[in-house]
DNA sequence: GCATCCCCTGCAAGAGCTTACATAGGCGTC
DNA sequence: GACGCCTATGTAAGCTCTTGCAGGGGATGC
C-alpha cells in the first residue's frame, strides 16, 4: 500500500532513523489504515529476540513485592519490553522450573529475587546467555549482578535501635531461612551485632517461620514460652511482625514497653499499625533493577552492584522496656 | 537422532496419542540427551498459538487480587498455559492499550475483572476473536461471559447486617464508580436495599474515594462532618475500611457500638483486625475464570455466567449502635 | 564533468516449528 | 488371495518478520 518492501517497512518501524522522512510518513500512514500490528511471533523469531523480561518473586501477596514489580512493569515498558511474572512460593525448586519455562519462552533478561538460587538455575542462565539480576541483596563481591542492600547491615541497624531503647533480652522471629539468603543475612546480621554489642550473658533465641500472620503468632509464642522471654522481638518481615503484634495484643500485651516488636520491609500498613520496621524502597529496587537489565540490553555494562537506601522507621511498637522506663522515671 | 522427521518429532511433543510407543520413547530419549527445548516463538508462528494467556487487573497490591491471580496462573499452568499480567491502575485508557499490546503478542485468551470497559477495548476484542471473561461479576444476562457474583446483592448482604444490628443511620465510603461497575453495584445496591427496608427519613450520605487507606480516612472524615452523622459506615472495600477504621481510632471512636465499619472483600488481614466484611472467594473466582477459558480454549462451550458464594464475615467492627444498645440494657 | 562515497531501499535467505496432504505398510474381509 | 481402508510417518509448504548484501541514485570534491 505505500509501495514499498516489507523491508522497509521492518526498518521505518523499528529503526525510524534509517528510513528517509517522506517513506516514514507514507509507511505510518498504511499502517493506521491498515491498522497494521506486527507480529511479535515472527518478530521474535527472525529477530531472536523477545521483548520480554520476567521478574520472579516468592510471591505478589504483598506490597514489597507488588511496588518492586509495578515499578520493574513501568521502567520496561516505557523501553518496549513487556513482563512476565513468576511466582515460586518460595520454592527453589519451582523457581528453577520457572527460570526454564521462560529460558524457553525466549526471554531477554531476568530479574530474581534474592541472590540464593539452585545450581540448576545458575547452570541454566548459563546455558542460555541471557542478563539477570538479582534484586534486594547487596553484594559487590559477588559473582552476580545486585541491586539491593546488604541484609545483615540492615538487621544490625534493627538491633542498634533496640539496643538504643535498653533492650537486652531480644528475640527473633525469622523466615525460613533455608535457600533464602535474605533471612539467612538477617539472621546472621542480628546475631553478630548482639555478640558485638549485646549482653554477653544473652543468648539470642531465633525461631524460624513460614511467612504468615499465623507463622508470626506461633513464634512470638515460642519467645514468651521461654524461661527467660525477650522484652523485643524482631521479626523477619513485617507479615510476620503483624503476626506476632496481634499475638501480643491478644495475649493483653498491650504497651510495647512489654513487649516492643520490630519488623522488615516496611508494608503499606505498617505506619498504620505503629509498627516499627526497616523501611525498604521497593520501587526503586525495582526501577533500578530494570534499569540494570535494560542498560545491559542495549548492550551496556552497567554496575555490577548497586546499594539503595534503607532506614529505620521508629514507630510506636519499639519503647524502652518497662523496668527501664521505670527505672528511669524521676 | 532418532532417525525421524521433524513432524514426527513436533508430533510426539505435542499429540502424543499419534505416535507410536517405540517411537516416542526413541524421541524422548533424544530429546533429553540434546536437552531440546522447543523454540516457542517458532511454534506461535507456526501454530497461530501463543499458549499465552493474559489477566488484567486494576493493581496488584491487595490480596484479593494477587489470590485472584495465583489462582489462575496455577490453573493455567497446570493446563500448559502461560500468565501474562497486566495492571491498569483502575485507568480504563490504559486497560485499551494494555488489551491491544496483549493482542498483538498474540495471546490466546484474556480474563477482565468487572464487565465495564472501553468500547475500543470491546472492539479490540471484536477485531481478533479471541476468547475472554469478565471476572468479579455477575451478569447472567449480559452479553458477555463472567465468573463472579452479583455486586449488588452483595451489598444488600451488607446493608441488611447493619439494619439487623439496628443501625438506621446508615452511610457510605465507596470507590471511584466512574468506569467500574463494581464500585457502582455496590452502590446501587446499598441504596436500593435502604430505600426499601431503612428508615424512610434518612437519605444515605455517599462519598466516593480512592481506594488507599487514605482515601478511607478523608471518607469517614467526610462523613463524620455531617450534622447528622451516620452511626455504621459501609466501605466500598477492605482498604477503604482500614482507612474508616484507623481514622476512627484516631478519633478516639474506639467500640463499634460507637461506629460500626464494615467492608468488602475480606483481604487477610481484615480478620486479625476484627473487621466486619463480605467475604469474597478470590481464588476461586481466578480458578474458574482460568477454566472458563481453558474449556472455550479446547472448543467448549462453557456455562456463559457462573456465580460463586459469598458470604457476610460478622466480626468485631460491627455492633449495634450505643443508644440502641443503651435502650436494651436491663 | 567524472569518480567516489554514502545513504536509502530492495532482494532474498532464513529463523524453527506446524500441519495438510501424500504415501507406505498392515490388517480385515469377501 | 486380492482389494480396500486405516494408521503411522514423511514431505514440503507455509507462518511473518528481520537483516546481510547489493545496487541505484544523488551529493561532493577535484
Amino acid at each position: 500500500m505505500a509501495g514499498v518492501s516489507t523491508a522497509t517497512v521492518s526498518r521505518a518501524l523499528s529503526l525510524p532513523g534509517k528510513v528517509s522522512a517522506g517513506l516514514r510518513a507514507r509507511i505510518q500512514a498504511a499502517v493506521a489504515a491498515l491498522q497494521y500490528q506486527p507480529n511479535i511471533a515472527a518478530r521474535m523469531l527472525a529477530a531472536r529476540r523477545s521483548w520480554t523480561v520476567a521478574a520472579i518473586v516468592p510471591t505478589i501477596r504483598n506490597n514489597v513485592s507488588a511496588s518492586c514489580l509495578e515499578a520493574i512493569q513501568a521502567r520496561l515498558e516505557a523501553a518496549g519490553y513487556t513482563l512476565l511474572i513468576g511466582m515460586t512460593g518460595y520454592e527453589p525448586e519451582r523457581e528453577y522450573q520457572i527460570t526454564e519455562a521462560f529460558l524457553a519462552r525466549g526471554v531477554d533478561g531476568l530479574i530474581y529475587t534474592g541472590a540464593s538460587h539452585l545450581p540448576a538455575t545458575y547452570a541454566a542462565l548459563e546455558r542460555h546467555p541471557v542478563p539477570f539480576v538479582n534484586q534486594g541483596v547487596f553484594e559487590p563481591d559477588g559473582p552476580y549482578p545486585c541491586v539491593g542492600f546488604d541484609n545483615r547491615e540492615a538487621a544490625r541497624l534493627v538491633v542498634q535501635h533496640l539496643l538504643e531503647l535498653g533492650h537486652r533480652r531480644i528475640g527473633m522471629v525469622a523466615s525460613i531461612q533455608l535457600a533464602n539468603d535474605r533471612a539467612a543475612g538477617r539472621i546472621a546480621g542480628v546475631v553478630e551485632t548482639l555478640a558485638a554489642c549485646g549482653d554477653p550473658g544473652w543468648r539470642v533465641p531465633i525461631v524460624e517461620q513460614c511467612s504468615t500472620i499465623d507463622g508470626g503468632r506461633a513464634g512470638l509464642g515460642l519467645l514468651l514460652a521461654l524461661p527467660t522471654p525477650p522484652s523485643a522481638v524482631i521479626c523477619g518481615n513485617d507479615i510476620l511482625a503483624y503476626g506476632a503484634l496481634f499475638e501480643a495484643r491478644d495475649r493483653g500485651l498491650r504497651a510495647a514497653s512489654e513487649l516492643s516488636v520490630i519488623g522488615f520491609g516496611d508494608l503499606d500498613l505498617s505506619e498504620q499499625l505503629g509498627l516499627s520496621t526497616l523501611h525498604v524502597p521497593a520501587a526503586e529496587m525495582g526501577r533500578l533493577a530494570a534499569e540494570y537489565l535494560l542498560a545491559r540490553l542495549a548492550g551496556g555494562a552497567p554496575q555490577h552492584a548497586t546499594r539503595v537506601e534503607i532506614r529505620l522507621a521508629a514507630r510506636a511498637s519499639t519503647a524502652p522496656p518497662r523496668a527501664l522506663a521505670v527505672d528511669s522515671a524521676p
